[in-house]
DNA sequence: TCCATAACTGACGAAACCGTCAGAAACGGA
DNA sequence: TCCGTTTCTGACGGTTTCGTCAGTTATGGA
């Protein structure tokens, strides 16, 4: 039988974990993917052998880093998200929270822009709800659109992008821009003009106190 | 004074050359890109030594592959468009043509889609077209858009995006797939629901005839 | 035909990297 | 406190990769 409460050892083992777990996400946001394990363990200062305790080889790492950053994103939408109902109002909620993330979490940005197309397929992060929302906008009439797979596609390519536009240009008003996009993809998914824009410009919570701590 | 007209040797020493960047371009398609520069000369027929000819990195070669694929896939657009005038029928036959191309050129495709967003920002390729048809488009008074990068960031998000898509489920209908984006997007930049329609269902040329020569 | 030049080639020493392992340190329970 | 267990650690041998370079082959002109 496993024991459900964590020891200290637990945590110990936990901690340089994540440590390798973080040092990874910095290289991945600098796309420095192919460095030395060593240096690796020299960023999470951790012993040089401790990696293999851990992970089997580096690419393991990579995977796991990817994934802590998915899910760490993923699990704050769902958070900030929770208690709306209106499909649409959540789909346009969770692409605005996106947007203005790139820049007030640059490292998890950047390790989803780097890590590229492949976490459109992923089943963890935003993939996933954001197929959700899409399905369940159009359930509930308020979306209409022909192939809910298209949509995703669109709205999934848009964000990434809007992401490394972000970064590529930092004087832009990142809040102005994302919500703009945002009303474009409402109306290409069949929400009316005014609607849609009216949507996009409702007030958003004070980020600074829902997104206290999150990687780097 | 260069002597303008190539030499044999000249053409040798494209030869080899060209066959690096070709196998370079091969290994980023399957996405392996540490690969020892011993593999890329032997999948080029190459000796080792040649290939310090050439390049003088293993980044520098895969650069210069990227570019290349990026360089075919420009002329092979400009070719196609060559007498075309209305600005959105540009964009969306553009558009369209590279939407079926993924599947008819796998690995130019793959090369695009694993290189990732960084593309976006290429001076060479697809970007700077697109961005070009887009603000012929608003001067011309068809497209109507609040911003146009913007505009550009949901066109080049979505056309990475759907690559990957036709990539992930081989049995879709590219075609279907493409036309229908196509019209969205039209329909995003202010072209009228039934103009949109009818732009990106026009009739396309032999692609078999017109891209007969790519790479692999 | 013959030579000068440019490009190609693979073998080699040097360097980087990998994965293991024996010992040290931290931990938990008794 | 003491001991068995788990994790941490860095040094080491083995392997891979790198970049060079001396020799070979192809080319162009005389």
């Amino acid at each position: 039988m496993t024991d459900a409460s964590p020891t200290r050892l637990d945590r110990r083992k936990a901690r340089t974990r994540a440590a390798l777990i973080h040092a990874a996400q910095t290289f991945i946001a600098e796309g420095r993917t192919n460095t030395a394990i060593l240096d690796l363990t020299q960023a999470a200062d951790v012993g040089m052998g401790s990696f293999y305790n851990h992970f089997s080889s580096k690419d393991e790492l990579f995977r796991a880093a990817v994934e802590d950053a998915l899910d760490r994103h993923g699990a704050a939408l769902d958070e900030l998200t929770r208690d709306m109902t209106d499909p649409a109002e959540v789909f346009a909620y969770s692409f605005r929270l996106t947007g203005r993330l790139h820049r007030r979490r640059p490292q998890l940005s950047k390790v989803l822009i780097n890590t590229g197309l492949s976490i459109a397929t992923s089943e963890h992060g935003i993939a996933p709800r954001v197929r959700r929302d899409i399905q369940a906008g159009i359930r509930a009439g308020r979306f209409t659109v022909a192939d809910p797979e298209l949509a995703f596609t669109i709205a999934a390519g848009t964000a990434l992008c809007l992401g490394q536009l972000l970064h590529t240009q930092p004087d832009r008003d990142d809040a102005q821009a994302t919500d703009q996009i945002t009303e474009d993809l409402l109306r290409t998914f069949g929400v009316p003009t005014d609607e849609a824009h009216q949507i996009s410009r409702r007030p958003l919570p004070d980020l600074d106190r829902l997104l206290p701590d999150a990687i780097a």
